[in-house]
RNA sequence: GGAGAGGUGGCCGAGUCGGCUUAAGGCGUACGCCUGCUAAGCGUAUGAGGGUCAAAAGCUCUCCGUGGGUUCGAAUCCCACCCUCUCCGCCA
């Protein structure tokens, strides 16, 4: 969440970077409540502040037993009084607080500043788009015994595929390689959380209040299905102070991603693209501030790295104001190149938060001067598997219809050459 | 699911028959001294968040798992809930 001090300062700059994310937001809804919960609570600490006095006088009365029946008269009114108050100070806070909550993070001032994706800015590429001598398939002509979209639409509905026999042994080895690659190469930390949540880490890297309508609820139990690995592993650290000695921290992580797409139905739906269940490899890293800028271009090169060692076309793109995400302060997404359904997939999001996560789930740490300060948090994808694997099977495949497997992943593959089903 | 124990500052850990607890003590951390260097030792400082203030100092409020309640006054008493640990049961 943002700072209500700095919103308070940077008035005008805040308003503008609501109308710039898209957002809707009553800035000076904000401003006018503050004053009035600041009011509220100046006269809360001065009742108060008598009550904690005349305790301790009493105190003393009663101790050289004296009689004290006059000022416990007294004192009986004064708490009715700070009873009432401390109620509605609580009321202010709790509207303040999720007033706030509302409030977008301010993007970095570089960020190119535009509606949608149109505005979005290139800013390189690696390797170029394979040449086939043959017409090449799409995914979903490929993928006749690596997937099973009719029975995943049995079993759950639709979006929710089923990987089979060689098609899983792919997905797997992509996890792995992708795991080991972030540990034992970029020096990650491997961590495996639950895939279920509760309310408040949901509220903490901020999906909720806003996203609600995305998520999986379960009902009973006030739950979420968790739509990325970002919000269980960015909460590790909800509420706590690190030590300065223990930054950065490095995390990375597996896990299925849950996403109901409301609102989406119809847009990129075809095979893969965009499906309600899928799996991500995560990086999630918790940085001094004046840290974070670097970490971000390192965290997009740890995913480039991925799409390189696959011998994947991919290009790199900054987005703009507009299409930035709600947390987020700046953010590269990577897209690899589709040669059969001739486009560009995004398969990585990289976005540093700067202390927007930080300041709601209560991440900080102890500077050397001992002095307490909010870390900056980012995380992004390295990889998510279903748009890589579309890219791989696509970009990989022969004129005869088989699959060749890239080096870097034939030793998570069994040592198999290539997926031959003729 | 049954029984028991427990949740206090960055960490460990005192403190509950209500009121000098403005939370003891230790570790850690910061600064200084000492030392050829490091370690050890000695000294000093050190919970978080808010309000007031141009700012600092100062003053002040809140916070001892969460939420209620009793009281002039609650870490301490009462109620409900959450979480952790141990044992038993069931089960992958």
């Amino acid at each position: 969440m943002i700072d209500i001090k700095f919103l308070k300062e940077n008035v005008e700059l805040v308003k503008q970077a609501v109308v710039n994310k898209n957002e809707k937001a009553d800035v000076d809804k904000i401003v006018a409540l503050d004053e009035h919960k600041r009011k509220v609570q100046f006269n809360f600490d001065q009742l108060r502040a008598r009550q904690n006095q005349v305790s301790k006088e009493i105190a003393g009365i009663k101790k050289q037993k004296g009689d004290a029946s006059e000022l416990l008269a007294e004192m009986k009114d004064v708490a009715k009084k700070v009873k009432e108050l401390s109620a509605e100070l609580a009321e202010l806070e709790t509207g303040l607080y999720n007033a706030v909550l509302e409030i977008p993070n301010v993007p970095d001032e570089c960020v190119p500043v535009g509606k949608d994706e149109s505005s979005n800015k290139y800013i390189r590429e690696w390797s170029e788009k394979k040449n086939f001598d043959f017409k090449p398939k799409t995914h979903e002509e490929l993928s006749e015994h690596l997937l099973d979209f009719q029975r995943g639409g049995k079993l759950t509905g639709s979006g929710f595929p089923v990987y089979t026999k060689y098609g899983a042994l792919l997905e797997r080895a992509l996890i792995n390689f992708m795991l080991d690659t972030h540990v034992y190469k970029n020096e990650y930390t491997e961590v495996k959380t639950p895939f279920i949540v509760n309310r408040k880490t949901m509220t903490g890297t901020g999906q909720l209040p806003k996203l609600e309508n995305d998520m999986y609820h379960i009902n009973e139990d006030d739950l979420f299905l968790i739509p990325t690995a970002e919000v269980p592993v960015t909460n590790l650290h909800a509420d706590e102070i690190c030590q300065n000695t223990a930054l950065p921290i490095k995390y990375v992580s597996y896990t299925p991603c849950f996403r109901r797409e409301a609102g989406s139905y119809g847009k990129d739906t075809k095979g893969l693209q965009r499906v309600h269940q899928f799996n991500k490899v995560e990086m999630v890293r918790f940085v001094r501030p004046e840290d974070s800028e670097a970490a971000l271009e390192e965290m997009v090169g740890n995913a480039e790295k991925l799409l390189q060692d696959l011998g994947l076309h991919y290009r790199v793109i900054e987005l703009c104001t507009g299409d930035l995400s709600f947390a987020s302060a700046r953010t590269f997404d990577i897209e690899v190149w589709a040669p059969g359904s001739e486009k560009y997939l995004e398969v990585s999001s990289v976005s540093n938060f700067r202390d927007f996560q930080a300041r709601r789930a209560g991440i900080r740490f102890r500077d050397v001067d001992n002095s307490v300060k909010f870390v900056h948090t980012l995380n992004g994808s390295g990889l998510a598997t279903p748009r890589t694997f579309i890219a791989l099977i696509e970009t990989w495949q022969q004129a005869d219809g088989s699959i060749q497997i890239p080096d870097k992943i034939k030793s998570y593959m069994q040592g198999i050459e290539k997926l031959d089903f003729s």
